[in-house]
RNA sequence: CGGGGUGUAGUUCAGUCCGGUAGAAUGCCUGCUUUGGGAGCAGGAGGUCGUCAGUUCGAAUCUGGCCACCCCGACCA
């Protein structure tokens, strides 16, 4: 029988989460919140990290590595921070187990206590603010511009595979500078590099946005964010930026001297995207067959499938696909031959479109005869026969159209999915369908939870990009500078 | 953390009401036939019934505690 997912229409949640556990991303672990990610999606992050990363040096930046316990007292430097993250720490007490007396379990040695206690970084603003601050005496020491990958732990209630776990996998970027301009343009700069990556690589465009003083990340002055629309209708945050002024500068105390002599608190920026991309690019793409990728993201991105009868006539498809294989390898085409006699043919092919593999070539013996190759896109579902000479080129132009072709897709589903609202009763009856709603707000963080309250939906951002037309707020019709984008999120 | 649900073979589940030797499908293994969309037939392996205690001649089944997972809410990237 066929292995099978439940369908998007029937119960998105649960489409997800079969998704993701059928395609081979990652699974629930014996460990209450956390997940296993399996290898094939560790591969898909990993493509997300190179590319990233290589963004990251192209704009000047490199990485370090800080560790992962956090001595409490520095936690509570910043009254917001700590206000923020409270309630979802994981704390380290004490460093060594002993036997128990009866010698057949193992517990916590009582004697072996810590005298500070850790916490497990929920991010690492504290850590790296106090060693900022052996490293900066003067304006020659900035800007700092550093950056790790890391994993982290939020304590969270409820998990969802990739979405919110208790520990995730992520980079932070944090940097220091010399004046608030110079903080200021890195953090749009960070932005930018975020929503390029999530439109040229991920196929998803975004909206991108300063969020309310009630959605700011605990501890900045400005968090700025990338919104994207997912299939259910939902918004999901796929990075966030922020800008953090003097906070953490004052909080452990790191001044430097400027050009004339004077001493200044240091700017700051920090800057996130984590493994919650991985399900950002499920749902943004894929669907109730499974997965599909981006070939910019996809581990391989054509899978070669031989069709045979017998050993002999594997050994000719082997030979056929050999060049096949040479060609588009040449191409910087990453593709997987498989050859393996454990599985038929049209299991292979159920495999790889749940996999979401963008291309799939199959050969067979009427290939051989006809110098054809069977050529399917995952995206569109649709098969022809290629003539196999200058297949390289052929299937270089459809990589490139199976990425285009998914972002055009997600583009055109978010603006069927975008309405304006001018009332709180047009509102409420174009929230319930999901999408983003555009509409004015008085800025008041009271008239925020009360528009939640009712609608479950927040601000998910004040657009950067939107024309700042006047209105009035669709709750309290109190005057509004611009129109704000509202959704129900992840 | 509140409400609800579920724990039985690798997986999905039946059996629980009404106590009496552990079941199905699928997956797995072996062989033969197959291979252009998740193959067919035959044979085989696989479970201290989440856990601990209690009731009983006897517990997957009844009682209580604990644990885990899922769904819905509150919180969050």
């Amino acid at each position: 029988m066929s292995k099978e997912i439940t369908p998007r229409g029937t119960d998105y949640a649960q489409w997800y989460q079969d998704l993701v556990i059928k395609a081979g991303l990652a699974e629930p672990s014996a460990v209450r919140g956390c997940m296993v990610i399996k290898p094939y999606g560790y591969a898909i992050w990993e493509k997300m990290q190179q590319a990233l990363d290589r963004m990251f040096k192209d704009t000047g930046h490199s990485n370090a590595y800080f560790p992962l316990f956090i001595p409490k007292s520095f936690f509570s430097k910043e009254a917001s921070h700590i206000k923020g993250f409270a309630k979802e720490c994981a704390v380290v007490t004490h460093y060594r187990l002993k036997s128990t007396p009866d010698g057949k379990g193992i517990e916590v040695d009582k004697e072996a206590k810590l005298e500070e206690e850790y916490i497990v970084r929920p991010t690492s603003e504290t850590i790296i603010w106090s060693t900022y601050k052996g490293w900066i005496q003067s304006y020659r020491d900035l800007p700092i511009l550093v950056n790790q990958w890391a994993n982290v732990v939020r304590w969270e209630m409820r998990t969802r595979l990739f979405l919110r776990t208790a520990e995730f996998l992520w980079q932070e970027g944090h940097t220091a500078h010399a004046t608030r301009d110079e903080a200021v343009e890195e953090t749009m700069k960070m932005l930018g590099v975020y929503a390029e990556f999530s439109e040229k690589f991920m196929a998803l465009p975004v909206i991108k946005g300063v969020k309310t003083p009630f959605e700011r990340f605990a501890g900045a002055v400005d968090t700025y964010c990338i919104e994207a629309l997912m299939q259910d209708g939902k918004a999901l945050q796929a990075g966030t930026s922020h800008f953090l002024g003097q906070n953490f500068a004052r909080a452990f105390d790191v001044k430097f001297t400027t050009k004339d002599g004077t001493r200044d608190f240091v700017w700051a920026s920090s800057w996130g995207v984590s493994t919650r991309l991985m399900g950002a690019l499920v749902m943004a793409h894929s669907d109730d067959d499974g997965l599909v990728l981006p070939p910019m993201l996809a581990p391989y991105q054509v899978v070669i499938v031989p069709v045979y009868r017998n050993e002999e006539q594997l050994e000719k498809i082997r030979a056929y696909a050999d060049g096949i294989i040479g060609a588009l390898k040449a191409k910087g085409i990453s593709t997987r031959f498989d050859d393996r006699d454990t599985h038929k043919p049209g299991w292979k092919f159920a495999e790889y479109e749940m996999k979401g593999v963008p291309v799939r070539l199959a050969i067979g013996p009427r290939d051989l005869e006809n110098n054809t190759v069977e050529v399917a896109r995952r995206d569109t579902r649709e098969k022809t026969n290629y003539q196999a000479v200058d297949i390289d080129v052929k299937v270089t132009h459809l990589l490139n159209q199976i990425q285009e072709n998914l972002y055009d897709k997600a583009l055109d589903f978010r603006e069927r999915s975008t309405y304006h609202a001018d009332s709180m009763e047009e509102f409420e009856k174009l929230i319930g369908n999901g999408g983003f709603v555009y509409a004015h707000w008085d800025g008041k963080t009271e008239t925020e939870l009360k528009i939640k309250e009712r609608t479950k939906a927040t601000v998910r951002c004040i657009p950067l990009e939107s024309r700042r037309e006047k209105g009035k707020c669709i709750l309290t019709g109190d005057p509004s500078p611009q129109k704000v984008l509202f959704a129900r999120a992840y």
